[in-house]
DNA sequence: TATGAATGAGTATTCATTCAT
DNA sequence: GATGAATGAATACTCATTCAT
């Protein structure tokens, strides 16, 4: 309100333009990946896209595959946040397998969520590989989770719970390799088709 | 039968000869590439795998680009075939479909159909990913083929035809992902898990 | 004495804290370059060892090749002042490579000394490089002016002065090259055994 | 003699090409550690100087560190066979002691002796540094066998035979620094004077 | 005084591919 | 048929150094 900027402001300015740049690399790493393929993006490619030099990136990354574990986090943690508030816990399982579904397809239809999808993981050393299908497990718990919730209320019916969830979770995976983002059907338009079509088919007759 | 070899024979013996050991090398390639990655194996992995020599690889092919276009079309030409005969033909959707499923994922779940799911086209130049595309799209509009006779004879009941073929070869596909060879499931049972779980879906209520 | 302080003060303080922080810088990058070579030792490595940020090395100093050249100098500045005076002038050739020796050999076995014999001088250009040698030059003249006044006075007897004294430096270079600081042998320990070693060898029949 | 050559001689001519061509390769890079450093040498400057392509130094070698530690390991090997020989074991200590001189003198003073002086050990990851340090010290050994001889004949003087040892490694190993391949003086040379020097100065009053 | 940010230059290493034999 | 030898091209990563603040 003032003309008089708090001392602090720069501060939290500079922290937070760090970021801000940090995201950017991020980013841009995770839409090359998603496009071009991990192997057949260099660090020069990324760098060029920013018009940054290449030591920038390693001035904010540790390196190449750390900067694809970090793709893998931040889309396995967005999804892991959507997919959790499902809605209202007081709606059946139908009602919040909608919202689940929905909800999961537009973090999965993102650029990280593209990421995570299109670039196979084995570009990761052992640990960080292991750590990622472990984040991978819990989000997939979490469609299962709500099945099971639909089964018991009577909302859904579905003879083997398991399977039904691999095959939500395909079927949603599949279609980030497919989806095109300046195409007319919005990441939420899949999404909501993809949960009409699955809660439709998976109600009791 | 007499001492005397027919003079064709080692002719028709070296041509085969030829296949069987190009067989191989595309073979070894596929489940290289697809446990490995693309870019992860070297044709000295290959090479060192057959007791051969690098240079023999070229030998036998054009180039590591061609090596894998070949084990996508291995893959391809397999799902090509085994979805044309989808059972007979005079049963009605449904039971077209239950079929149809089990030979894709047997299909898919192959050395050379997880080659294909597993290891992204991006690998490939321009012309080879466009044509390894176009067979793609055959084989899922034969899904969509079904799924439409299943409506019209109203065994089945699907109300976006598009987009359920979609979902299912993405849930099959994903399959392919997580499929273990050395398990406890074969690829008939999950092909068999599969069909029984998207026919009942898909019943008429 | 007075609550009033001396309006120098400062100004010397400063000055000598400035001092001091550059010696804390040269000594650090003496040790680091002695234990872990100079091209295996990053100014990164140096700054963090001293808590400080890497362009504050360049506050102190030049560039990191200067560095090294002035932990040459430091070395041989000290050797040449530790061997200039050998003992009392009025003493025999003998008495005076006695102390000599064990002068040059505590001066070797220090930070400095070390560094010196550890790091080959490669890592400095032409000019510095040349300097350096010239140093080494005039200190490892003063081995044989000693060895010259023991031979003429009767107390030495050695047929090549030249070589003699060649070994005598070789042999306590090499000392710096396996001394351990933390062994229980002292700087002084070693210089004194090899000055009986010496004399000894070195005395007429 | 005759015309014919062996069939067998293109196989061994093969072999021992291989081999001619892998010592060119170890040899150049000797020189070029001992001459430039070994950080200061790259691989292209190695194949530039052999009119080779740098992959071409993989096909023949593992990696630069090893490239380093062969050397190392060619130079000792060296020392350890021409010290293992002293002469007429009939012999007493001190004629053992000067043959064994001129010997360790020649070796320390080839291309491969000035590359293990000169080049600091540090290039060398830990494994690789203790097999070379076991090496040194059993060469080592053997200068201290022969004195252990010597002063049990009574051909020899020497109070502390493990620092009379060193010394002479010292003086001998520092000779490797300043030794100057096109000077007058051939390594032969050196090697006698220093030999003399030390069996006049270790003889018995 | 001191440092966060940025970069140019350099380097070891890998690998698909070729070719003479 | 098969391979030893060789290489061009590409790339991740490091580091001394600079500069605005």
């Amino acid at each position: 309100m003032s003309g008089v900027q708090s001392p602090w402001t720069p501060q939290a300015d500079r922290r937070s333009l760090r970021e801000v740049k940090r995201d950017a690399i991020l980013r841009t790493a995770a839409r090359a990946f998603m496009k071009r393929g991990f192997h057949n993006t260099s660090l020069d490619d990324i760098a060029a896209e920013l018009h940054i030099s290449k030591p920038t990136i390693y001035y904010y990354g540790e390196s190449k595959e750390i900067l694809l574990a970090d793709c893998y986090r931040v889309a396995l943690e967005t999804l892991d946040a959507v997919t959790r508030r499902t809605g209202d816990p007081s709606a059946n399982g139908r009602a919040r397998l909608w919202v689940l579904i929905v909800a999961y397809a537009e973090a999965i239809l993102s650029d990280y969520g593209r990421c995570l999808t299109r670039v196979p993981d084995i570009a990761l050393s052992e640990p960080l590989r292991r750590e990622t299908r472990a984040l991978k497990r819990t989000v997939d718990d979490r469609i299962r989770t709500v099945l099971d919730a639909g089964v018991g209320d009577g909302s859904l019916c579905a003879t083997d719970v398991k399977l039904t969830a691999f095959a939500i979770a395909g079927a949603l995976n599949a279609a980030a390799l497919w989806f095109d983002e300046s195409g007319a059907c919005t990441a939420r338009d899949i999404g909501q088709h993809y949960a009409d079509l699955f809660t439709a088919a998976l109600s009791p007759a």
